[in-house]
DNA sequence: TCGAAAAGTGTAAGTGCTTTCATAAATTAA
DNA sequence: TTAATTTATGAAAGCACTTACACTTTTCGA
């Protein structure tokens, strides 16, 4: 059944079928009510891959993620499609892991399927060597390129960024006006975590503290490993580093750093105060709550969809979007 | 630049330059080089809508889920993307909700995109009434449909599932061997969970226990609301139902009963036993570590894309694959 | 060295839409 | 009533591929 089909069912040519269906203003009434009926009838539906190559898209968005389970990302995706969704266009996902050469792969592929835009969640696609980032300045160059949470110039690229280093500035000052002894854990493959650094030694700065660099540690391990995180801080203390309070740049990370406050029997946060960063539902699967920095996630991926729509019928739109987190305290600081 | 481009740099037909393209054996060694080298310089892509046309597939897999950031669904997506990618597929992502008619919708809209086949990622997908799942039989007489975690008997309809029942048994088993005062939590949006009731009451038939309704409660909020969880235990707690143990149809589920442990001091596992279900990330963000049914989810995905690329490729698949859920004994357990 | 089979290549007919341009019909202004 | 508009419709030319079928060239056995 294709568009013949009904024209010949219905009694008109083709291209009065094809206004139809496109929602054409030049179309009588009556006609109009024929031709729908004659679709009704027949079941038809128009093929997509000939619609794609008539009107040079298939209204699709291509969303890239270093791990879509990653609680952060999982969010963002979800977000993301729904608001895409609720506009009519639908969601092709890649999970491309940490790989540079897989995130090329998948920038390819995203193009060659003629996506109409994509969508970079997470810190791990920009990369600090310029030369890196080609990739993505490359794909730009056809379609517009989305980036939230990492920044970075090129024409028509557009971030949707969080001033991570303002944020964790402002929860590290928090646990630097109580003691000097605080601890910043970041996350080896997170370029967010490492950003964050910057925050974190901004704090020590502005509240007269002397930053020593064996005040920051990184995991190396996998995401989800909480016990390790929790060993990793065993570690560290056996070297004699003593802590009061941990500054962590995610919240699994603060889950280890509670699963390590359990194991050695200290107090949170009596004896140890955790922060984490990003305030996702694990806030609330430990006890005492977890005190963490809310990115605003989904008034982030709201805007980030919107600005993209824009784009995408012909909009100027701003490159840079720039939100701040904030601290929610919740049981683990005092 | 599209292939009669090609055709003409490279001296041949169009017929030739989509040999090469297709992989066809049919072109000598030398033209396929000249052809390839032709479309290295000009930066070569197909138009992927046109490719489609003609093929009458684009390679896609449309994945659809209730909400792609609930934990369990949120892996179960990574897994599968990741198989189908591995094997050329690219997945449309959709996430429906709760509600049947987004269901259908999205179907429908998959459909229209020619996708190659369909993955129901969580048990909400299937209705009891068999009226409800028609959606499901009418796609699958286009496509595959295959889904995970729920059991539907259809033509060309492929269930991927965990005996619930026996695994929630088996659980519910270890809590009543030990005092007989245990409750079954479940989500009341959660087919899956009101399924594994059965598995609840089979446990206490088998341990000669009296089953009473008043020991089988469910929870009616966001899966996320932890503190909600906590609540409604109290609330159980104050209407005078005593318990020694929690069943948990899933482990956020178990992350309320903890966190109601905790606000009333309630020691776990000495006072409360908390067992979960799904192993997911959760039962290392409490203290101690909570004891889950291990779903053997990435097996299950593994699995279910592996039965789906045969079938792509016209072999005959098992239309039920069953795997029985394990008890991982972690802290929250004695 | 010839003929048959195999291998390589091209022509042309799909694939199912969109859209421009021309034309016919209906409406309006004079 | 006629001319000028406006509105509705159709014919046909894309869009960029795939592939059946026909034809040419090569290979190889006898």
């Amino acid at each position: 059944m294709n568009i013949y089909d009904v024209s010949e069912k219905a009694g008109v040519s083709i291209a009065t079928v094809s206004r139809v269906l496109n929602g054409n203003e030049r179309v009588s009434e009556r006609t109009r009510e024929k031709v729908l009926a004659v679709m009704e009838e027949c079941g038809y539906t128009p093929n997509a891959f000939a619609r794609g190559l008539g009107l040079n898209t298939m209204k699709t968005i291509g969303v890239m993620c270093a791990d879509s389970s990653y609680p952060y990302q999982a969010k963002a995706i979800y977000y993301i499609e729904q608001n895409l969704r609720a506009n009519g266009y639908d969601c092709i996902l890649c999970c491309t892991g940490d790989a540079l050469e897989r995130k090329r792969e998948c920038m390819e592929l995203l193009l060659t399927k003629k996506v109409d835009g994509i969508i970079l969640v997470g810190s791990s696609f920009v990369y600090d060597k310029k030369s890196e980032n080609k990739y993505i300045a490359d794909a730009a160059k056809q379609i517009p390129v989305m980036i939230l949470n990492a920044d970075m110039d090129a024409p028509n690229v557009y971030c949707i960024i969080t001033d991570d280093v303002k944020s964790m500035e402002e929860a590290g000052k928090f646990l630097l006006k109580d003691k000097e002894d605080i601890l910043y854990l970041y996350n080896a493959h997170s370029n967010s975590g490492k950003r964050k650094i910057q925050g974190f030694k901004n704090a020590c700065k502005k509240s007269g503290v002397n930053i020593s660099e064996e005040r920051i540690h990184y995991f190396d391990g996998y995401h989800e490993d909480i016990p390790a995180v929790a060993e990793l801080l065993n570690r560290i203390r056996q070297e004699g580093i003593e802590f009061s309070g941990i500054l962590c740049s995610d919240d699994s990370l603060a889950m280890g750093a509670l699963r390590f406050a359990w194991e050695n029997n200290i107090k949170v946060p009596e004896e140890l105060q955790v922060i984490g960063y990003g305030d996702s539902m694990l806030v609330n699967c430990c006890n005492p709550g977890l005190t963490s920095v809310d990115t605003k996630e989904e008034v982030m991926c709201q805007q980030l969809t919107d600005t993209l729509l824009q784009i995408l019928q012909g909009k100027e739109m701003p490159q840079k979007l720039v939100f701040n987190g904030k601290l929610v305290l919740r049981g683990t600081t005092r």
